[in-house]
DNA sequence: CCCGTTTTGAGTTGCGCACCTCAAGAAACT
DNA sequence: AGTTTCTTGAGGTGCGCAACTCAAAACGGG
């Protein structure tokens, strides 16, 4: 009954026959199961290669006929990117629950390494895969290798921590996206011209420690340095993310900087900077760039307020997420051109 | 043997047990069949709604145990944005072959309506599912409706034909491209200053026949006239997407134009740009946009010689064509947000 | 040569679902 | 009442693979 006399599909039954093997040796080599000589094995191999097989997703994982239990660990809070995450992991719980997998949002407070590592240490057992917004410390670090080392599959999740063995890291490079906003804010400033003074540009960002906000500013300033030296860049102030505490920053930086021309934030909270600017009648007036497109800097975005955003897709990003930690459990191969998170720019005229 | 009492996963037969049917009832209600009452289906799908019952994606596709063969059908020739959608399809393969799909790319020269409206029409019967770059014209409208009436799935891709039947649009906002070029470079040619005389911004558009650069150039021209009045639209000069005709278009352009300050290309080809402008000793020095992240843009943009291109990632309208198609041809969802292509800006710093 | 080990073949089971048949029962007709 | 139509239940089959058992065959060492 080979399939192939029929153009039907080509099965591992297919793969057996050209190798001149049983069904049951082929499953062996192909499942990585012992019991196989060596030379029966690339017999095997070889047929595979030769014929281009690939067992047919859908059979293989109903007859794994196993689930998974994922976790995702965001810090908790009233961060609107991360509240956006959480829609869109629970969005999605159809297409998790049609491959066997559960997903436990977990909310910790991120921002405490202690805590955090605390809480990874407890997730093996309970879980097959975990995502986490890491902070970039050594003791995370070392309950990430933990996790890992208990057969965790692990990835980070927007903000990375490259100095582990994290097996992937689901999310933009933060120093090109600080280095679009400072292309963006160079550009839309112009080129001096004749005895044109330049001007200071304010920095919002959200806390010195995290390791997402701190890549970005060094991108923003590598541009800067290199394209536009005439512009001056105030000393960034910190409002963690809080909508109030920018507004107070900003109203005191419109005071503080007379050549204030633009405004840069790194994070969130940009609603803040917004109002600050409104009051002192400079709306439109100075230059905003922020990031990530929220029901809030959509609105600036489409008064003017803001010139541009840069952002990423909370979307795609736990869609990734949920590929790749799929990919990783069941043993598939990932598609890194798939998995690659875009910084994207988001002008008035392009909002999704 | 109820699944629910050991915590398994929920399956078609807890479904069933829980609305007091047998499991064949419970079949016929989920996959649409006849032969139940209304009475005995509404109990069935208020038990599917109450334990949240979804077929296994895994099982349902090897049930269904059936292959699909979708065909591509691709402008001829040497687009460099076209070959890079074949190159996707083919590099989608395995994808592709997991899901029992036979994907075959017909070459056709998409801008000959009677030649493409013949391609179209010897299509029923050979495939189950069809992609079309196509013409709006009527001509393609008629055989797009006429192979949906033969039972096929169509969907249009990277260009659209609204008026036919299509089932859906693969492709971006051509109109909000051609807008979020407009804005580009507007912003970045920088409000008019003192006595500044604005100047005048070059067009170099493919075709004018295509929906696509029609829209693009709409889009463009809207944002221009709301937004930079001052600034002055030269004729759209048409260079049919080669690198040649654009380098003399532009050659020619550069001697008739003294206040050339910008240009914009709606289509393909803005090698021929970048080379005419080196030519006159004026890249960098006059504001290029374009659209399309080729090998060539990559590289005039990374020069300076491009400062921005609106673009739309094929890699993923090719998958979400595969899963658009795949959908509608099994009677799955189609999720709206995951499908939508975004209009993407591309600055030096941001390149993927 | 025999004995023990390794390798291979043959076969079974089950994953959850789609799709089919057949027959029994219920309801709506004449 | 009998007859026809509709509805429902029971059960089977197969999709392609993973994972297993058991026995037969091949192999290696003494």
């Amino acid at each position: 009954m080979n399939n192939q006399q029929d153009g039907g599909p080509l099965t591992l039954r297919d793969v057996a026959a050209a190798a001149g093997v049983s069904l049951a040796t082929a499953d062996r080599v192909v499942n990585g199961r012992p019991g196989v000589s060596e030379k029966t094995a690339s017999k095997v191999n070889e047929a595979v290669q030769r014929l281009g097989f690939r067992p047919l997703a859908a059979a293989a994982e109903l007859a794994r006929a196993r689930s998974w239990r994922f976790g995702v660990v965001l810090p908790r809070g009233s961060n609107r990117f991360m509240l956006d995450i959480a829609d869109h992991i629970r969005a999605q719980a159809d297409w998790f629950r049609a491959r066997r997998i559960a997903v436990e949002i977990i909310e910790t407070d991120v921002f405490d390494a202690d805590r955090l590592a605390a809480e990874l240490a407890g997730l093996p057992g309970r879980f097959d895969g975990v995502a986490v917004v890491a902070l970039d410390h050594p003791r995370i670090r070392v309950a990430i290798d933990d996790l890992v080392d208990a057969g965790v599959a692990v990835v980070t999740l927007v903000s990375d921590s490259p100095s582990s063995r994290r097996r992937h890291y689901v999310g933009i490079d933060n120093i090109a996206a600080g280095r679009t906003a400072g292309s963006l804010v160079g550009r839309f400033l112009g080129r001096p011209r004749g005895d044109d003074p330049g001007g200071s540009i304010g920095i919002v960002t959200g806390s010195g420690s995290l390791r997402d906000h701190a890549e970005r500013r060094f991108g923003f300033g590598q541009v800067m340095t290199e394209e536009y030296p005439h512009l001056t860049r105030l000393v960034p102030v910190e409002g963690r993310d809080d909508p109030e505490r920018n507004r107070a920053l900003v109203r005191r930086m419109i005071a503080d900087t007379p050549d204030l021309v633009a405004i840069y934030n790194t994070g969130e909270g940009s609603v803040g900077i917004g109002e600050a600017l409104a009051e002192a009648g400079l709306a439109r007036r100075i230059l905003c760039v922020g990031h990530e497109l929220t029901p809030a800097t959509r609105r600036m975005l489409l008064d003017g307020t803001f010139a541009a955003l840069v952002a990423q897709d909370p979307g795609h990003e736990v869609r990734s997420m949920a590929r790749v930690l799929h990919a990783l459990v069941s043993g598939q191969e990932i598609i890194a051109a798939q998995e690659h998170i875009r910084v994207e720019v988001i002008l008035r005229d392009n909002l999704p």
